[in-house]
DNA sequence: ACCTGAACACCGTTCAAGT
DNA sequence: ACCTGAACACCGTTCAAGT
């Protein structure tokens, strides 16, 4: 009687997503995943080794957060408000999964970046928006300001570099509206 | 006879910095610290744990990127300009040491900051320099936003999420432009 | 005072072998 | 087709022992 399929790649990264947001990408291993679906280490090599494993996770985070920001920016209002909108759907996301979230942009080597046009395809309706503020030559420029705004407030406060007091939501927000402001 | 004394903990820390600069984090092990001084891997228990001495490099870190900007934000001219120059010089930094400084920044956890004050009283000066663009007020804000535009667009790059092409410097220096008009 | 020897628990990974 | 057994090289860490 063959072994019946206990495992599929999809069980595997998400559940493996779930481990490292919830104990850390340090404390995380391949012997403490198998173990969770009882199973031995080595039979989690017919999936992923742990460079893949990581990469499909990440993958999972950039399909979470890109869904957040898209449905965030389909609302009413001018495009500053909508625009703020999707800035915080991602910091939203971010303070709900911050472990995974560091982890997805955290590379500086290749392997573990998301599948070309990936992210990049999905980030062409906010540049559209974006272009209404900056006009059409300045969006690409005007968009990746935007996003390393909101995305290097984020990141400096998970990492807890902001330890002054004051409200970081008002800061946030008041940063995003000054640099769309500065883009008119 | 005693033994003389091989380590001291500066050049333990700086030693790590090179190798993780050059070999990446990942690759870099307490093990391959000790070969690197002839030296076997408890002997460096009396001076750092792991831990500690990534804390260790990530101070160094913060210490020379806060050295880099200050350097930079002391030349002539207007506070726009003077702060574009502080941003520059914090971009050259971190893509002369892409993985060390990529390290100082990824924590989610407590214990790899930086010493209370070190960072925060640094960047007095700077809060001094915006606030000429965004009044006192504003400028607590004002300057997280500068230091996450800046820190977004530097690790984004690093990350390699800006694949679209384009001019990246010209649009972090329009970005950083832009922001600082926006608080005017 | 400072380093070594020896040991331990844990890790990622491979591959022949079982079912 | 899918999992296990067994093995390997490597890792972080501790601590009694050497000099």
């Amino acid at each position: 009687m063959p072994y019946p399929s206990k495992l599929d790649s999809e069980t595997l990264a998400s559940a493996a997503f779930d481990m490292i947001e919830q104990g850390g990408v340090d404390d995380f291993s391949m012997h403490k995943l198998a173990a969770e679906f009882g199973v031995k280490t080595a039979s989690l090599y017919r999936y992923f080794n742990k460079e893949a494993l990581i990469q499909a996770v990440n993958t999972l985070t950039y399909h979470s957060l890109l869904q957040a920001m898209y449905e965030a920016v389909s609302a009413e209002g001018d495009p500053a408000q909508r625009l703020l909108l999707g800035a915080k759907a991602m910091a939203a996301y971010a303070h709900q999964h911050p472990v995974t979230y560091m982890l997805a942009f955290r590379n500086t080597d290749d392997a573990l970046r998301p599948e070309e046009g990936a992210t990049e395809q999905a980030v062409l309706p906010l540049q559209a928006i974006i272009a209404e503020i900056s006009g059409e030559a300045d969006s690409l420029a005007a968009l990746r300001g935007l996003q390393a705004l909101a995305h290097g407030f984020i990141s400096l406060t998970l990492a807890g570099q902001y330890r002054r007091g004051g409200d970081l939501d008002a800061h946030f927000e008041q940063s995003v509206v000054a640099y769309l402001r500065g883009w008119e």
